[in-house]
DNA sequence: GTCTATAAGTTGATAGAC
DNA sequence: GTCTATCAACTTATAGAC
């Protein structure tokens, strides 16, 4: 690996773990095991190490929900992959973390990344369920309002978790809105 | 206002806005109209600010739960009350928001009111749908799995809200969840 | 490409005057 | 109680040698 590799890899991980203003330049560049001089050689500063890091974190997240939503079972068996596929539930959401960072949510071209993510997985999950509902798999239920009330439950169960200091919170709260959402199997 | 009462309540605001780590002593101060002499002479320091405005924060989240928890209606009327209730979305959870705080989290002092809350909110909702299975308002669910998808539905909200500058991720949630729990009212 | 030196500003706190 | 002075460490860079 690179060592700007090194540097977006460590960027990744600081910012997963700390947020970006718990993340200095210093703290990448020990983390990465490269100079302060090397540092600014690759990357023009904070900014642009941390848009690098956090499009790579995204387009990570994309292709891995993309494997649970197009691969084989009902709307609802696929769903339900998705919510319980094997996470690092008390890390959190690597993406989800950064809208609580004001610095990123200020900066439009740190924002963008994550609104895209966001919208990106509710426009496909809605797409599942409504394939759900016109295979006759699912009835009465709004694939968009569903959509968001699923990704909601993720990203809530993530924060319910890290405050408990335990994954039971997470888990109760996908095994409640998918036997919520089994009532609308058919 | 006391200057101590001024100290807790910028911190407060500034915990809420910027969090553990992006809040200064200083920025508090200035904040607060108070020197820094006064912050040192009424608080330890940082850790012992913080938590009282922690404190101050949790106890009156509780509070404002309670109203609906305890208001008039049917149990599924009383959690979309509280769903529903007045809020500034896109400010996000002033609780939720310190689980992504590392430095809180890793302070069993200031993490307590922040476990405690939580813990409180899931079984206060699961005894309000606990009551509706009871009295026959609802049926075919279970209190608990149901209580930590429902808070997980507005803490996830938040989190969908923000990253997408707008309130209509949030409304969608929750709109989503409450026509599921619909389906269980009899 | 990577290193060291340097710098202006901030952070979190202490000391002592008033 | 509140103020100013001071502090060591850190933050986010820039400059220039190698």
């Amino acid at each position: 690996m690179s060592t700007q590799d090194r540097l977006i890899e460590s960027t990744r991980a600081l910012l997963w773990e700390r947020g970006y203003v718990g993340t200095s330049p210093k703290a990448i560049q020990q983390h990465a095991g490269a100079g302060q001089g090397s540092m600014y050689h690759h990357f023009s500063g904070k900014p642009e190490l941390a848009l690098a890091a956090i499009r790579r974190t995204a387009d990570e997240l994309r292709a891995l929900a993309e494997q649970q939503f197009s691969g084989p079972g009902t709307a609802l068996e696929r769903v339900a992959a998705y919510l319980r596929r094997e996470r690092d539930v008390l890390r959190g959401c690597p993406v989800g973390r950064l809208t609580q960072d004001p610095d990123v949510m200020a900066d439009p071209e740190l924002r963008r990344p994550v609104d895209e993510t966001f919208a990106w997985l509710r426009e496909r999950l809605a797409q599942v369920l409504a394939e759900g509902v016109e295979r006759g798999e699912l009835t009465g239920l709004d694939p968009v309002a569903t959509a968001s009330t699923v990704m909601a439950v993720l990203q809530g169960g993530y924060v319910l978790a890290r405050a408990a200091g335990s994954t039971a919170p997470f888990e109760q709260a996908v095994d409640g809105v998918l036997a919520l959402l089994a009532t609308h199997a058919a």
